[in-house]
DNA sequence: ACGTTTCACTTCACCGTTTAAGTCAATCTA
DNA sequence: TAGATTGACTTAAACGGTGAAGTGAAACGT
């Protein structure tokens, strides 16, 4: 901590520079193009996303939570938020009481379905439209790496939970 | 828009989960090294990275903006909590009364300086540290890409505009 | 069986961010 | 050179997120 650190050299400087920027401008274009096309944050599609791939698009609020990378509190309030517009809706887990169910409405499916291709438009465009054939299975390998050391324990995302 | 769109395959689809997943973790895990170590947001961390390597270590708040990426109200915030504490001050700019110049103080130099090692040493951590010795360029090859679609007139990231 | 603990959420208070309006200096324009 | 416009911030109000406390259901321990 105290000890000299090996500083980055300038090809490393310029990977994180491009690294920090895509990390701060990638997720502000996602959110632009979903507020703009249909109201939502990224945060609430990937919420709505998560249920409509779900059995009975229904889950936990708990695993709802880990799907949409969100904490408890903040999913709470989202979907507090997508109850009031119609889309989703909570009940008590009836087989134990402690757990509370998100469960999509037709009136979310339909939300989602209009709204996906338009996103996933987009994230051709500023993903992998850009990327050379080679390109998208090196991002992934990268990632999978990353994302481990940020959470050694975490689970493998892409490991699908049903 | 309401054409047939181009569905992402398996592998794609791994791809873009894995990106997302890095999106929402990686800025999160630099966020609470340096809130739990310095008591900064990676936010505060880069105005104050970018004023000690401008020249005077100065920079107008316009520009501190851009190389920060953030918006400037978000900034003008900012940067009154930093003056705040000691680290920037603000002066009209001298030749021209429009702009304002932020100035790292000395005290702020000095909490750079006890900072940096301890946030490069993370980065090199979660990012350099797991990847090969051949993923670095490509992460910067494909981060490049991915910047020019967001944002086609941006200045190439790296670029320094002193 | 009853009290305690655990667990899954929900709610609250605080804070930071965004969006829109406000300020003020410099520059056009007549 | 006065008035309008542009440009660079700053301020204010509304909103969303975080962390801590609160709620209520199930499981545990005796």
């Amino acid at each position: 901590m105290t000890d000299e650190p090996r500083w980055l050299d300038s090809a490393e400087e310029q990977t994180w520079i491009t690294l920090v920027a895509m990390l701060f401008r990638l997720p502000a274009a996602l959110d632009a193009q979903l507020q703009r096309d249909a109201g939502l944050s990224h945060f609430e599609y990937l919420i709505l996303a998560s249920l409509s791939e779900a059995p009975e698009r229904t889950l936990r609020m708990s695993v709802l939570a880990l799907l949409s990378e969100g904490s408890l509190p903040r999913l709470s309030q989202a979907v507090g938020r997508l109850e009031k517009r119609g889309w989703v809706r909570r009940t008590p887990d009836p087989t134990d009481g402690r757990y509370t169910l998100a469960i999509l409405t037709d009136d979310g499916f339909d939300k989602i379905v209009a709204t996906a291709p338009g996103h996933v438009a987009e994230v051709r465009r500023l993903v992998f439209d850009p990327m050379t054939k080679a390109q998208p299975k090196q991002l992934r390998e990268i990632g999978a790496r990353v994302l481990r050391a940020v959470d050694p324990n975490g689970p493998r995302p892409g490991t699908h939970p049903f």
